[in-house]
DNA sequence: CCTCTTTAGTTATCATGCTAACAAAATAGG
DNA sequence: CCTATTTTGTTAGCATGATAACTAAAGAGG
């Protein structure tokens, strides 16, 4: 997905550059490959984790809170901040990882719209579970980049 | 999406290398820093295409279509080779195209179960206006590479 | 021919992304 | 204080990705 199997080829490059004359065809050729390559990663890792009734989302909330050094806990819009994604996707996914046990709610007294949410055991674990196999996909993907 | 703004980190890279032990910290973190970067170029393209009331689905198809040099069709099942989707997905978009009048569906009298789809005048029209924004976004991403 | 398998494409269902619009609590400023 | 604005997070609705299971036509082998 995301981009062509065979998209970067000589004939497309010389076709379209007029567009965009600043642009090396070669360059454009690189983006794509690298984007090509990229969402191939991609959908190896979502389908890693889709396999394990996971998501790579999920996976990437339990990993910022776990790296926090400071605190055992993260803010829901920090939590937001982090993993760059839309905040009603983090509530919806937040919710779910709530309810299946993996974090758990604590509010603030001082300000009673704020959320914050830590790990629970079961999250730790999951943690521990998943990155060896999330580690060797990256790993494989970086073996066939120097190639 | 997909990756952590701040993802690779040195203390990241230490504390999970004994993960999978055959990876260099450093290869790790040029994956993590490639899908980064391409994760965020294809939201920036994604978006290119939503605010045109369009999809990169769809603009992959009318350019496949467009590229085949021996014919001015290709086949359904030639569509979901090349662009590298789930058939389910694909049905649907064309669906959603051959509706909106940029693809025209003419079957196979030899073959009744195959469809072949071309591009419209409409269709061909849309890869023009599409292209130089487009074209444009991946420039961009290409420069950022090179500093 | 007549069944069995394969191929081509669709339907149904779900997960995860987005934007827009909202509710509730906190803050600002007259 | 009391209204107006800002901040925090949620709800609603849609788009696009996936898999599983299906229909219909073609081909294979007795």
């Amino acid at each position: 997905m995301f981009f062509l199997k065979d998209l970067p080829t000589p004939d497309m490059t010389s076709q379209y550059a007029r567009y965009y004359a600043p642009l090396e065809p070669e360059q454009i050729v690189d983006v794509l490959t690298e984007l090509r390559r990229a969402s191939l990663l991609i959908r190896d890792i979502e389908a890693y984790f889709r396999e394990r009734d996971f998501s790579l989302l999920r996976f990437l909330i339990l990993i910022i809170i776990d790296r926090q050094s400071d605190r055992d806990y993260l803010q829901f819009s920090e939590i937001v901040e982090k993993v760059d994604v839309s905040k009603p996707v983090v509530t919806r996914t937040i919710k779910c990882m709530v309810e299946t046990g993996l974090l758990s709610m604590h509010g603030d007294e001082a300000d009673k719209r704020i959320k914050n949410y830590s790990l629970t055991d079961a999250g730790k674990a999951c943690i521990q579970d998943l990155f060896p196999g999330y580690f060797k996909l990256l790993g494989a993907a970086a073996g066939k980049s120097n190639s």
